[in-house]
DNA sequence: TACATAACTTAGTACCGGTGAA
DNA sequence: TTCACCGGTACTAAGTTATGTA
């Protein structure tokens, strides 16, 4: 930890901290239930750089269910012909026919991708009989699952209730650990079962076959001393280590990409709080160093070197638009997408003029998930004028920045202040981002749903910085329209009660009396609640509009410094809840305890 | 410096179950 | 009581970064 960091630390710890020891490796007592809910590890002091605990113990992974064969009378056709598959090729097949719904299954490279790896697990017999997927008929598979998935929303309430209390009891016991003194839950207990690999947009592997992963295949990290967890009978781990310098419980190959896949820690835990807290004061000292860095890398732009130039445009992006880093990736291995410095000369167009501004760069490229990214950006002149430098003599399918990748990038960022990376721009300018927008938006005489629709636009501008995109929900327009009528309905019922309300009023003057005076007051009220509900409809109604392409839950969850919506909710009496959820609340716990309404990021 | 690998964060989507209106 | 809707969550893919090795 840096000096500042430790500064930034203490100050938020205030006077609480009282001397907290970290936990010895020894003391394995289990923790209380109150002690377990309240634990505030922020207040406690961090481990040695890389040390990550003391001690772990927990349960292992849960397994897939084992594959259950296809009772008798489902059938697979081949070619017009019933055809009965041996165990491994029908489990294949009906991930396919789990699927056939699905728009997948209709892509060549999905279709090709999965034959070949479904023949693989057929016998040798299955294997010279289907030569053609095309003659391959799913469907009475496929129905036979809709109708399972049927039966299973018709199940009676104690049917479903007893699934529901098994699900628990497998959580309870599976889904906590013991780090050090505390008990702590884990974020993905289950193993991932197999089935067939959906990637992401243009992906060339969409379609193969996602293995079963068994005790062979896993690796169990714990402490030497702590309760080593049993494989399942007849079977043995592939190594059991005691590694304290990784958070992880459990790890296992995934054949897909030969990556290596983790059970880790709920955000909630202190392990992963500890890690987001560093980041965002990681973010807050780039804050104080931010202009000397734009101030440099306008310096570079005119540098004689390209390699330096090259590098200055990249975090000029990185900076203004919150672009990714952009690693170099295998072709072929991955769906084609891009960050800043993977950019290519087909990603941008330049324009000396367009609609009135001067020099605007016109970005189009797919960005991870293959999420495309759209911006027409006025940069300048002197930006401009590198772009077009850097792509004299290239064609489209170059490198914009050929002189450059995320590690010479990094390694730069890493010279101007200690733990800067390309991604802390994202965080800095995410967070800055909503304290200056929740500054310019909230209205002090707003109601409350006013002022948490000026955080959701706050929320907003951030989303569409870094561009968190999400599929407009199928029944968009119709929830639309059903939110429209109630509105209508709702001013209907307003203008009824004006009316009401007026007669009243008429009523009163004539009569003079107490109990048509009452009617008038409560008359008044009425309108007033009504014209309550008309504004919280049509904020509603607003809200939804403008989030219909846009996703605030990625950027509230990683790039938006918790302490910062804590503090706006305490300045204007906001419960929390109504922008945290409870897991939210629970991962942002820390922030939740120290965050005081003069919080400043 | 190139390259591979491990570890960890960030990401969108499918699905589930509770809730409130009809 | 039924059903649509919506928020929350589970799931797991796809990034970034650090680090070791040649």
């Amino acid at each position: 930890m840096t000096a500042q960091e430790e500064e930034e630390d203490s100050k938020a710890k205030k006077a609480k901290s009282k001397d907290k020891k970290v936990p010895e490796a020894d003391k394995r007592k289990k923790p209380k239930k109150e002690e377990e809910q309240k634990w505030k590890w922020w207040e406690e002091e961090r481990y040695p750089e890389g040390i990550k605990w003391k001690f772990l113990e927990h349960k292992g992974p849960v397994f897939a269910p084992p594959y259950e064969p296809l009772p008798e009378n489902v059938k697979f056709y081949y070619d017009g012909k019933v055809m009965k598959l041996s165990t491994k090729a029908e489990e294949v097949a009906t991930f396919f026919a789990k699927m056939l719904d699905h728009e997948y299954t209709t892509k060549e490279i999905f279709r090709k991708n999965f034959f070949k790896d479904w023949r693989k697990e057929m016998t040798s017999e299955e294997k010279s009989t289907i030569t053609n997927l095309s003659k391959c008929d799913f469907t009475h598979m496929s129905q036979y699952f809709k109708a399972q998935s049927e039966a299973r929303k018709q199940m009676s309430k104690e049917e479903k209730q007893k699934i529901k209390e098994e699900n628990e009891r497998l959580l309870k016991e599976y889904g906590y650990c013991v780090m050090d003194n505390h008990k702590e839950r884990i974020a993905n207990f289950k193993i991932e079962p197999p089935g067939l690999f959906r990637g992401r947009g243009n992906h060339p592997k969409m379609g193969m076959l996602k293995r079963r992963i068994m005790p062979e295949d896993i690796i169990i990290n714990c402490s030497k001393d702590s309760k080593i967890p049993p494989p399942p009978p007849g079977h043995k781990w592939k190594e059991v280590r005691h590694d304290n310098k990784v958070t992880w419980l459990v790890s296992w190959t995934e054949n897909i990409q030969g990556s290596i896949k983790y059970i880790m820690l709920n955000p909630s835990s202190r392990i992963k709080g500890e890690k987001d807290w560093q980041k965002y004061e990681t973010a807050r000292r780039l804050k104080k160093c931010v202009d000397k860095i734009r101030n440099q890398y306008r310096e570079d732009w005119k540098s004689k070197e390209m390699k330096v130039r090259q590098r200055a445009v990249a975090l000029y992006f990185i900076d203004k638009l919150a672009l990714r880093a952009g690693n170099e990736k295998e072709e072929g291995e991955t769906a084609d997408t891009v960050g800043c410095c993977s950019l290519r000369v087909e990603h941008i167009k330049l324009h000396p003029e367009l609609d009135g501004q001067e020099y605007v760069v016109e970005f189009d490229f797919l960005g991870k998930d293959s999420i495309r990214y759209y911006n027409k950006v006025p940069v300048e002149k002197r930006v401009f004028k590198n772009l077009q430098l850097f792509m004299e003599n290239k064609q489209p399918e170059d490198d914009l920045f050929d002189r450059l990748n995320t590690s010479i990038l990094n390694k730069h960022l890493q010279d101007l202040m200690e733990g800067l990376t390309a991604k802390v721009f994202r965080t800095y300018n995410a967070s800055i981002t909503l304290q200056q927008q929740l500054k310019e938006l909230t209205n002090p005489d707003d109601n409350i749903p006013a002022k948490i629709l000026s955080y959701n636009r706050a929320n907003r501008a951030v989303a569409i910085l870094c561009n968190h995109q999400r599929a407009p929900p199928k029944t968009f327009e119709k929830s639309m329209m059903n939110l429209q009528s109630k509105i209508d309905a709702k001013k209907e019922q307003l203008a009824d009660a004006r009316r009401e309300l007026k007669s009243a009023k008429a009523d009163a003057k004539v009569r003079r009396d107490e109990k048509s005076k009452k009617t008038v007051e409560s008359k008044k009220k009425a309108v007033q609640r009504i014209e309550e509900q008309l504004m919280k409809l049509e904020v509603q109604a607003t809200d939804r509009e403008e989030n219909k392409q846009i996703a605030l839950g990625t950027s509230k969850l990683n790039y938006l410094d918790p302490r910062i919506s804590v503090a706006w909710c305490k300045k204007w009496g906001i419960p929390i809840e109504k922008i945290y959820n409870k897991t939210q609340r629970e991962k942002f716990a820390w922030a939740i305890d120290m965050a005081e309404e003069d919080y400043e990021f």
